[in-house]
Order: C-alpha cells, then structure tokens, then sequence
DNA sequence: TTTAGCACTCTTACTCCTCGAGTGCTAAAC
DNA sequence: GTTTAGCACTCGAGGAGTAAGAGTGCTAAA
C-alpha cells in the first residue's frame, strides 16, 4: 500500500520536526508550525493510518510521534530535500582540506576532522582499500646492526613502514640488493597476489649476491610481513565525545555501548566494508538505526560514501549521528569533502 | 596541628570506604567495618574535627563524609598500605608485554592497554621526550620525482619518518649525499641544539656535490622541518569509555568536560610535563582533584611515573581515574608496568 | 472524506508526608 | 581531659496523591 500525497507530506513534517526537537510530534504542534489545509482532526487520522503501517510509533498513548526507522528510511530515500551547501559552508570546509599533504594520511585526517567539526557528529576517514591497489617500491634501510626499516609503497600513495630485526650481520649493501630485487620482482603487482612464494621467487630471480637459503629466507620473511601489514587500513575518526551532549545520549549506559564499540576500530571498518559491498551502485550508503549490524549503534544513523584515487574507487568516508539526524544536511557536507578528496586525489 | 593516631585511621578508613563503596560514610558504618575500639559518639568527635581541619566534606548536613581533596592528599602521602601487587597480576601484565617491538612505539600501545585494562581507568603512554635524545640518523629515500621520503632516527630508538616535496629534477644520489652530509656534520647532536643554521653548515662541511645555493637550501629547510616534527611526542591513550562506567560521572556534562580536554593530546602531554618537572625527584607524581590545573579534571586523580631508555630518564606512562580511585593498587600497577618498560628499554 | 467535539489516557510536575540516616550538643561517666 | 549515652534536629530519598496539560481515538455530523 502506498503512501498518497498528503501521508507524505505529514511523515516528512513529523521528521522535520522531530529532528529539530527531538520531542514526540504530535497533531496540533504540527498545524501550527506548518501550512497544512486540513484539521488537525484530519492529520490524526493520517497519523494513525501511518502508524499503523510501521512509519511512526508512539512512545506512549498521550505522547505525539516519532519516526520509525522505517519512517526514517521512507524520508531518506524519497521524502526529504535535499540542501545545497551553503557557500560560506563550502569555504570553510574548503579552508580546512586545504592543507598541503606529502601523504594521504594527513589529508585524510584533516577531512575526518573537517566532517566532525561541520556535522557536529562523529566522522571517519578510512585510508585507500589495498586489495586493489599494488607495490610501487619496496625499500629496506639499515638503521643499526640487525635492525631494519623496511618501507613500502602503494600505487594509492600510500606508504607505511615497520622495523624488522634480521640477522647482526649483514650489511647495508646486501639488504639493499635484496630489496632492490624483491622491489623489481613485485612491482605492479597486486597486493592480494602477493605471497611469500611470490617475493621469494621475485628475489632469487633478481638478486645478484649469493646468501644461504636459509639467512635469504629469514629477511625475505620479514619483508613479506611487512608487506602484508602494510594492508591494515587506518580508521581516522574524530568527534566521538560530541554525542553526549545530544539529549538520546544522556543516558550514560547508551553512550558507554556506542563508545565501546566504537573504541574497536577494525569492527567498524569491517562494517563500513560490508555495506560498501551491499550499496555497490550508490553514490552514498546510508544505515538507520537496527539496520546496522554493530552493538550499540541502534539509535545512530550511519552515512558513508567513498572517495577515489586517481579515478579509482579507493576508500570511505562516513558520519555517525543519532538517527535525528539532519540527513540532507549532512549528506551534502559529506559529498562535498567527498568532491574535496577526488580532486586532490586526482593526480 | 598535627593528626593524632585514631584521626588518622579515621580518615584512612573513610577513603578506603568511601573508594570501595562511593557512598558518604557515616559513623556508625565506620564502626561496624571498623574494629575501633571507641563509640559513635567519639568518632563523630573525630570527624567533626577532621572536616573543620579540611580533610573531609559533607554533601549535606545528614550524610556521612567524604575526603575532601585534602584527605585524599593526606591518604596518598602517609596513610594508605602500598599494597604489592599479586602475581597472577603482575603475570597477566608481564603477558601482555611479551610482545616483540620493534620500534618503541609498539611496546609503549601495549603497556598503555595493559595499564588501561588492568586498572580499569584511562591510560595513557608517551613516546620520549626527545629534548635529552640526540640524532642518529637522517635518511632521505626518493619515492617518486619530487617526494622524498625523510627519515629520522634518534637515540631513544625513536623513529619516525615524514613526506616532504622537493624539486623534481634532482636525483636520489643527490638526495643522499645530501642526507649524508647533515647526517655526519649532526649525528650526536642534541635535537634542542639542531636548527637551521646548524643544518646548513653541516651541510656545507660535508658535501661533496655542488648544487646551487637555492636549491641546496629548499632541500635543507625540507629537512630541518622533518627533524624538528620528529621531536613532537605521540600520546597513546586508552579505556576513556570506561568513565562512564563510574557514578561521578553518570552526569554526561561532567564526562563531556573531560572527554574535550582529553581529546587534545597536546594538552595532556603539556601538562603531564608540568608534573614531572615540579616532582622531579620522586618515584611517581600524583594530582588530585583540583589539582589539577587541566579544564574537567576536577573529579580525576592523576598518576604519573617516568620509563628510562639505556637507563636515562626518558617518557611518561600514567593513568587517569576518578579521585575515588584505588590508589595504592593503581599505583603498584603502574610501578610495574614502569619497571617492565625499564627492563625492556635497557639495551 | 473531513471536521468538531468530547471523553479518555498517560506523563509530568508539584506537594505533602514519612522514614531513616546521620549529625551536633549536652551532661554524665571514666 | 576524654569518652559515651542520649536526644533533638536536619535533610534527603522515596512514595502517595493530585492537578494540569498534551495528545489521542472515536463518534456523529457536515
């Protein structure tokens, strides 16, 4: 059964509203603050009717209504306006991404924080998805005897490195051509096909020193790992301490399950991940409430979207708020960051 | 005037109370814990004394009391037992240590984690002051025309590396005679003594390439910059989501007020200096209450210690908890975790 | 289909009251 | 001088009762 016209127009005022308030909508308040050409009579029938269908739910009979998740879900997808940014929003946010960053993590840590700050919620900016992008250069630097810096670079200018521990004693020299070798044997080559078989081949192919199998092996080792850590995404995400000034949080046992959550980086990757996948086509992925499969998210709402890398579908950024949330509003902050990021990823 | 005898225990059986349970402690319930060997009515004596002196509180005239920051001073500088800490703790803390690091920043994560999960509080770790650690290496690796990739190692076992852009016509084998150059005229050098004129002329010593003073310089000031941002202090920090955990802070404007200050690390690392400076001869530095002197930390009792790398004073570990906190368990906690980061920084 | 009217429900806020914990003080006992 | 028993007093917590107000659903008429 669809919704006609004016059933629209009520559940798109109720949220209206109720975002605002945050206080249960009920006939009258609605009258009053919009131009509906009906009795509030008439607007408690339609209430009832929706009710019935699942968009709205009474926290007690005397109280007015608030949206469902499905009513939040009805509004998002075909009820609400959506805002254009306003251009001194625009600026500043521009303002703040206009840093000059050497890697994608700065960037990316200002864009996180230029979401927090403008949305008022929580943000997250998630570094470049590997699986997708390759090696460009691996390179191993001798920082003492037995101690290694090993650093790797991806196609998505992405660099990270990590300290290894190989033998006391070799050198400078022959850790250089190692890397040297397993570098040429690699790159270009994806990530995900990158096994310890695969750098052990590359480097016996390529290498012009002679070292026992066993010693090559252990510095092989510690390369591939290196290598493979380099695939941890980073979670960048700002704001968290903001939701307790919002009334649904005043409630510290709600707070304290959203945070522990919310503490564990890799769960909300992995979820960001998992609805990246299911919203494949979408310009943003949007999450309401019990739709999102994390403890203690259930009264939040969850919007992200991805960025790109050179052209490249690469990683995400996203906002969590309460699921009062100003959804067009922040829809168009984070689409604008989202714009911000392609272009200066672009090269 | 000095506390007699049986003040003194009656005040160090209020805060132990007063930390177990978070209630008021009156003074029949001090007698039915307690073995006192006296009434009510003296211990009332006693207490009525003890809040004229200022070491106890009343929230109203028909509660017990509770240790005002006074006591609480009073009970950490004289009263408490330090308890030792058993050894199925000190196990689980000496477990969760055991990782392999290899760069400090590593094994300081794990002892923030373990100080966070063992007290229950926040924790919080410093990577080392580096004003008392000099340079040991600089190393400049070309990663593509243009971005050089600087890394800088110090004697605290510090590393840390920064993008930088350069022109994009020099070449790596000017790049690294470059780095060579700085690298030999100021490995040694105490980061408090390097600028930028310290720098250039080492620079200039050592150098074997000409290239036009201009550039020689854009790439030097690139340099110092990497040399100078390496000296910033990483501040890890956990278990702040636990707070909410506690009654002081079931009011969610009291947690917000500490989660904003605690979001600037900066901050913190500032003030956890102070401390150590003012303390500078003792084992661990303790703040109360208000104390403190950072914004929201009224209710928060603050203990810090310092770690020793090759013996030498080097970084802060801490913890962050409730006023009402268990201070001499906290703080054997904290002595251990301190000697094991000691131990493992020898070398 | 819409509307006016009305009885009904339920929350919130306020007041009143009692209960109990805890106090301070006094006067007597040690 | 110190300790103790006794007692009046204070104050907050919690429960009961009540009134106000917001909002509802339903009915019957337009």
């Amino acid at each position: 059964m669809a919704l006609d016209n004016r059933k629209k127009e009520v559940l798109q005022a109720i949220v209206d509203d109720y975002v605002a308030t945050c206080e249960p909508v009920g006939s009258k308040a609605l009258i009053d603050r919009h131009d509906f050409m009906v009795s509030s009579a008439t607007l408690r029938n339609d209430m009832a009717e929706l009710e019935r269908m699942g968009y709205l739910e009474q926290p007690h009979t005397s109280a007015g209504r608030i949206p469902s998740d499905k009513g939040y879900r009805e509004y998002v997808n075909s009820l609400m306006k959506v805002d254009r940014l306003s251009d001194a929003e625009g600026k500043e946010i521009k303002e703040k991404l206009s840093v000059s960053f050497d890697e994608i993590a700065e960037l990316l840590k200002a864009a996180s924080s230029a979401l927090a700050d403008q949305t008022g919620y929580i943000s997250l900016a998630m570094t470049p998805k590997l699986t997708s992008s390759y090696l460009t250069q691996l390179k191993m630097l001798m920082i003492e005897p037995g101690k290694v810096l090993v650093v790797v670079v991806l196609s998505a200018g992405v660099v990270k490195n990590r300290m290894v521990r190989i033998p006391d004693f070799l050198t400078q020299e022959q850790i250089a051509q190692i890397s040297n070798a397993v570098e040429q044997g690699l790159s270009g080559l994806p990530l995900s096909e990158i096994s310890l078989i695969t750098v052990a081949t590359a480097a016996k192919d390529n290498q012009k020193v002679e070292l026992p199998e066993a010693l090559l092996n252990q510095v092989l080792y510690e390369a591939y790992t290196a290598i493979k850590q380099a695939d941890n995404l980073d979670v960048y995400m700002q704001g968290k301490h903001r939701m307790l000034a919002l009334p649904e949080f005043s409630d510290t046992k709600r707070a304290q399950g959203l945070f522990d959550t919310l503490s564990h980086d890799g769960l909300v990757a992995g979820y960001v991940d998992e609805v990246t996948k299911q919203d494949e086509k979408k310009e943003y992925m949007i999450r309401i409430g019990q739709e999102i499969t994390l403890e203690g998210l259930d009264d939040c709402s969850f919007i992200t979207t991805t960025y790109n890398v050179g052209g490249k579908v690469a990683g995400n950024i996203g906002v969590i708020g309460p699921k009062r949330m100003e959804y067009s509003k922040v829809i168009s902050q984070i689409n604008f960051v989202r714009m911000m990021l392609d272009e200066k990823l672009k090269q």
